[in-house]
DNA sequence: ATGAAAGCGCTAACAA
DNA sequence: TTGTTAGCGCTTTCAT
């Protein structure tokens, strides 16, 4: 494969005249980046990227730790962060976590070994593997979720507000014994929907009980069997605030198998506007989060901080915005 | 960041014992390992990727390019290269093309910049950047689809023959009338789709129609629209086949805008297996893919291909399962 | 404006 | 078994 050697050779000038004139530098002569330009075209030339950032001693790439690749409002938080990264020259390096702390801590590792220039991270509860970072001085930015004791730029929504907006809602809509099914106990955003949650039934005076919430993993196995217990209680709820969409599939499955029509005898508000949640019937009422901008706002802040490590470290709550279908109303 | 140098300085030895030390060769002492060990854990070394990349002369890094992180087809695959290829002690990249040839072209250019050992994608139709890959000699293997005129190795699914099925099923359920909504000319699994729907009709002596196929992209808004013209022909079809799972939301968002309800009034099939086509109502028919297994497939012979470039290029056809739910009975 | 040369941190010949 | 040393390909002083 070409080097930059050969290119300078075939060129005709030095190695250090072809870096300035590949890199834009203003100090090289019309014609000589000309030929130099030729001559890498002519060989195919690509620069060699570990060499590169050898001697700059940082790449170009961001990485992007989420933790499920499956999860529509984890990709578009990918899309924003793309698109916010390759306009300004940057690659970003998309790692699964899996909401397993020991994978992210691996992701970590590598991203810091690779040298990338700045990690972007929704943190698995508890870990502390970002400390790593912090030590190292590698810029980092968390999203969806605050880190423990720790002062950095962190990207949120208000997701407790929106919990407690959606809870009004089916209240409003005349439904009476509102159920809560929410992620494990120690994941903040779990914690905040059942907390938004428990506000409105206060603020509406009504009675908050623990037989109408279950908590489980995000996933809609641990949602359909919350709903189907929920469901066979002496006293069911008859409307239910699920915490993300997967949990939803989950939840709407259960109804279904007990034969339970969502919106006439159940209300549900579930988090996370999926793809899906329009065409089905009812169409679901769902908590739009602002996925693609969480994306787009943490590649900035980790853009600014990867320029300026000083910057004092800011928090970003994002808003959520109700969309109300059809299962959630009883009509 | 403490170098390779200060682990020797604090162990006392050389930098090559330190690499050869912590690289595990067995050449080395059994107390200087752990004196090194040591030595390397108190300073929280890390070795520097691009330094070793650098002389390795190649990255334990392979490079996933999927034209769709949205797509849970997609990202299903992510998975299975992902498990595989980190048993080996391989990262992932992983890039998005997002069906656009120029991303596709840019992305393979990092990857050749990068060293990457390796690069697994979804070819965008008609592109010949893979070229570039071939010409520098860097392993890769095209999934889903097959390249143009290029020798490489494959991972597919007879679609077409899945497409036949499942047109067969919509048959034998009595509709009478099946369409078709399928991806865009030239792309390979949407022309192969189409295909196996007709080779279907033929076998059943249904004349086929070009008023009951509609062509458009990969994405519901697109699908919407062909649903909604075709339901709104004179003849309108009582069945369809949907070729992936995002045109089937489209397809149902239509469906339910003209009342009309799947299974009892239009029986409907889809390709790909989502979260929600289950908890629907009804349940949808699907084409499952094996995409997990086309990902652990394709990094296993990615990896193959890395060990032993001379390797004959092979093409691997995996089928498809038809399951069918209740988008597509009467009752 | 250009070139010579040093060196980023690591691994692998080669010596000892 | 260990150390010495020479690069990997690039960017960037420092001279010129």
């Amino acid at each position: 494969m070409a080097t930059i050697s050969d290119v300078a050779a075939l060129a005709g000038v030095s190695t250090a005249t072809v870096s300035r004139a590949l890199n834009g530098k203003a100090t090289v002569d019309r014609e000589l980046v000309a030929r130099v330009q030729q001559a890498a075209d002519e060989l195919g030339y690509r620069p060699n990227g570990p060499a590169r950032n050898l001697r700059r001693q940082e790449a170009a790439v961001v990485a992007l730790i989420i933790s499920d690749v499956e999860n529509p409002f984890f990709t578009a938080i990918a899309r924003g962060v793309e698109d916010v990264a390759h306009e300004v020259g940057y690659s970003v390096v998309l790692c699964n976590s899996d909401e397993n702390a020991e994978k992210e801590s691996r992701y970590i590792d590598v991203a810091i070994q690779e040298r990338v220039a700045g990690v972007i991270l929704s943190p698995t509860g508890t870990t502390s593997s970002v400390d790593k970072l912090a030590a190292r001085g590698t810029a980092f930015v968390a999203v969806d979720r605050p880190l423990p004791q720790q002062d950095s730029d962190v990207v949120l929504v208000d997701t407790r507000l929106a919990a407690r907006q959606a809870t009004d809602h089916l209240i409003a809509q005349g439904y009476d014994r509102v159920g809560c099914i929410t992620g494990p106990a120690g994941v903040r955003t779990a914690d905040d929907r059942l907390a938004g949650y428990r506000d409105a039934l206060k603020s509406a005076k009504r009675p908050s009980s623990t037989k109408l919430v279950r908590r489980t993993e995000y996933k809609a196995a641990g949602a359909h069997k919350a709903a189907a217990e929920l469901m066979s209680q002496p006293d069911p709820p008859d409307a239910l605030l699920v915490a993300n969409s997967a949990m939803a599939v989950g939840v709407l499955q259960a109804l279904r198998e007990q034969g339970v029509r969502p919106g006439r005898d159940v209300g549900i508000v579930a988090f996370d506007d999926a793809p899906w949640a329009e065409p089905v019937d009812p169409p679901l009422s769902v908590v739009a989060q602002p996925a693609y901008e969480i994306g787009t706002v943490a590649a900035r802040l980790l853009l600014a901080r990867i320029a300026d490590s000083t910057r004092t470290a800011t928090t970003t709550t994002l808003g959520a915005r109700l969309i109300e279908r059809g299962s959630s109303h009883r009509t």
